[in-house]
DNA sequence: GTCTATATTGTGATAGAC
DNA sequence: GTCTATCACAATATAGAC
């Protein structure tokens, strides 16, 4: 990765932050340049066009949580031992930043079509870890569930309530932005407990 | 709810399948209309405006699971004993319409501010789930765990399979659309007794 | 109700002065 | 590297003929 000049990572900084809320669609280079203090055509000047400037902002927002799930897809290690960092990590970067789940399942949603080149630009090989899940089943690891129904639910359960952010926030905790925190906190003990209680 | 004729319904119908899978901003009214096989300017002459033709579509997508969410949250029967039903009904709606999921909670997430007045329209009452949790942490249905946790975990485990659909198809089953579906068909059986699990 | 024509604005992108 | 001016095009929306 080469060096970022200053108004480089403005541009990035405000492209995050609105792609991000908007989406790339609902996001124009005006907006992006605004938001930055730059002028409009700067934009294409370092990223030549808005394809590119998403792609660069996409690609960094897989690279925060995608590596944390390929470490436990691959890994010699079986999913139980990687539940508690993963669940961590993952609750930590969705913390910093809780319209990131949303922007990666929206744009992944939109261009199905690109799942699995994806998917190899970013380590995950999906046939390896199949024979990884079978092996484990095999085991018993998983107290005779479908691994893979294992994984659905670890995943779920750290995920969605950040993806559904402002419902939950307005229903369950009033609008109130720190009790919602503090649960999501929470959520990092009572998740591994309840992934352990289902694989006994 | 007036009569509708076949060229709205068309239209309607359309818009649902674009808006889904692209977002607002990522649907034009051409796109719109060359789906339906109807002039352009037909949607205006039913609909006056994008907006308010997008704020039918999604009032009719927000009105397919709200109502069920709303049910559980509001009536005098414990949470425990609504689970099955909810989640039958949820993932039966989910099968149908994987796209759903995602279209509202990116909707809801690009316009946070007017989640409480949806809210109200939509018939759920904040305060009144609130205090119904409470109720029930305190007789210990749910096993001494925060009631809104409880919540969070069913409706996580239950929507985000859907929400996540891409990455779950290519990862976990290969891009089986088959075997992904038959999947999501035993989540029926599989949530209501984990939750039970939970509640014990 | 349905079409064509048109007004108006917004958008991505580039050329060229500084 | 940064700005202004400009282009080509797409978008929403409306007026008006039929």
């Amino acid at each position: 990765m080469a060096l970022q000049t200053e108004t480089e990572e403005k541009i990035i900084a405000s492209a995050e932050k609105l792609f991000y809320q908007k989406g790339k669609a609902g996001t124009s280079m005006q907006d992006i340049g605004d938001d930055a203090g730059i002028n409009r055509t700067l934009l294409n000047y370092y990223f030549r066009s808005k394809d590119q400037l998403f792609e660069a902002v996409f690609r960094k927002a897989m690279g925060r949580f995608v590596p944390n799930l390929a470490a436990m897809l691959h890994s010699d290690i079986s999913f139980e031992e990687y539940i508690p960092a993963l669940v961590e990590t993952v609750i930590d970067t969705m913390i910093e930043n809780p319209q990131i789940s949303i922007f990666v399942l929206q744009e992944l949603s939109s261009n199905q079509d690109r799942m699995p080149q994806i998917m190899k630009e970013m380590g995950i090989n999906p046939a390896f870890a199949l024979k990884k899940m079978e092996e484990e089943r095999v085991i018993k690891v998983t107290g005779g569930m479908d691994s893979r129904q294992v994984i659905l639910n670890l995943i779920s359960l750290c995920i969605f309530p950040f993806a559904a952010k402002p419902v939950v926030l307005d229903i369950l905790y009033n609008g109130d932005n720190e009790a919602y925190i503090v649960a999501m906190k929470e959520r990092k003990k009572i998740i591994p407990q309840l992934m352990k209680q289902l694989l006994s």
